[in-house]
DNA sequence: TTCATTTAATAAACTACTTCATTTTTTACC
DNA sequence: GGTAAAAAATGAAGTAGTTTATTAAATGAA
């Protein structure tokens, strides 16, 4: 049944039989991590791929001065891991935290490769979902360059319409790439103009 | 003879059948841009994939207040497109304009879907080599964020080891996402530096 | 309810980077 | 080889965003 959301999503990417759909659910675990919990660990080999049924997380690294980054939040209907890890097999960039009681479906990479070669369709499944984020990310990359933080902001209160409310506002600002005091300057500049 | 360097590239990802390869390249074109001709205009539907054989490019987009904004560079064995309007065939973002006479392996946008079908292991191959461009892409904004100009001058100079004499300075700071101005000024420091 | 802890707000001093204006160097072409 | 145009260097003044320090508000556990 928490399956039937992303089955739901596959459907905008590709169709797949009944017995395919069978094939495909054998294959991943849904799973409910607590908030606080971690699905992956900085320096650890990311070992899954995970689908978000409900809940938050957030993607995040300790910089060499002991800060935390805040790369990414996801939310339903989106996915988290850490690619980079992932593909390669290698230690992981990244850590995702669940900022919520947060449900998945999850992909391990052993699964994930046997899934391959059973049901290639999911070849263009990934290819899909992974070219989406690759242009997501290069507008975020050009959005850093010309835009100011104020204006970051107003997008990313937009592109998260509720997330506002979910995320506290320190972790905002560090996925805004700007100090908690700045934030909360142009929270109060945002208020005075109006 | 220059579709070599291309499959030569293939395998590093899948192997194909002899037949395979004719099918590929039956359905590519190779095709060579002069110094300072666009390969993808703004808003004009991105219809080529591009796999470069030699030469280099770079993607920017004009930004509201008329200033170039460069996107990215790419040299022999990178591909180069407006993937957002080439997958979505809507108005491309960017412009990629050639910054030397530039050889590419060009897939149209229709070839490719039918290459896809003739061929599913490609997707397989598109697959990878898009999740690899994401992960560097996110890469890219961790750096930004966490690195001063200076060091992602440094980082640059590394990734992109002769770029730096193909390149013009302003076209490079403007990829840095800072003033040519400032980057003059960083290469003066690290002259007096040593 | 109270106390401790986390989160947010505010403000002054500071820094990385921009803007604007001028000069020097390099590139290119008749 | 000379001259125009483009690119790079330099410097002074300005701004977006940081740092540090302090206070206020919200959250949560006993």
């Amino acid at each position: 049944m928490e399956n039937s959301a992303f089955l739901q999503y596959t459907k905008k990417y590709i169709k797949l039989t009944t017995e395919e759909e069978a094939i495909l659910l054998s294959k991943v675990v849904v799973r409910t991590y607590l908030k606080d919990q971690y699905i992956v660990q900085q320096g650890d080999i990311c070992n899954s791929s995970n689908f978000i049924i409900s809940g938050c997380t957030k993607t995040f690294y300790m910089g060499a001065d002991g800060q935390e980054h805040v790369v990414m939040f996801s939310i339903e209907d989106w996915w988290t891991s850490d690619l980079g890890s992932f593909i390669a097999q290698k230690p992981a960039d990244f850590n995702v935290q669940c900022i919520e009681n947060t449900t998945v479906v999850q992909f391990t990479y052993e699964n994930l490769e046997k899934l391959y070669t059973q049901i290639p369709k999911l070849e263009r499944l990934f290819r899909k979902i992974v070219e989406r984020a690759f242009v997501a990310s290069q507008k975020r990359v050009i959005r850093n360059f010309s835009l100011t933080a104020k204006e970051r902001y107003a997008i990313f209160k937009k592109t998260y319409p509720k997330i506002d409310q979910r995320v506290p506002q320190y972790m905002i600002a560090s996925y805004l790439g700007i100090t908690k005091e700045f934030l909360s300057k142009i929270k109060s500049q945002l208020i005075n103009e109006q």
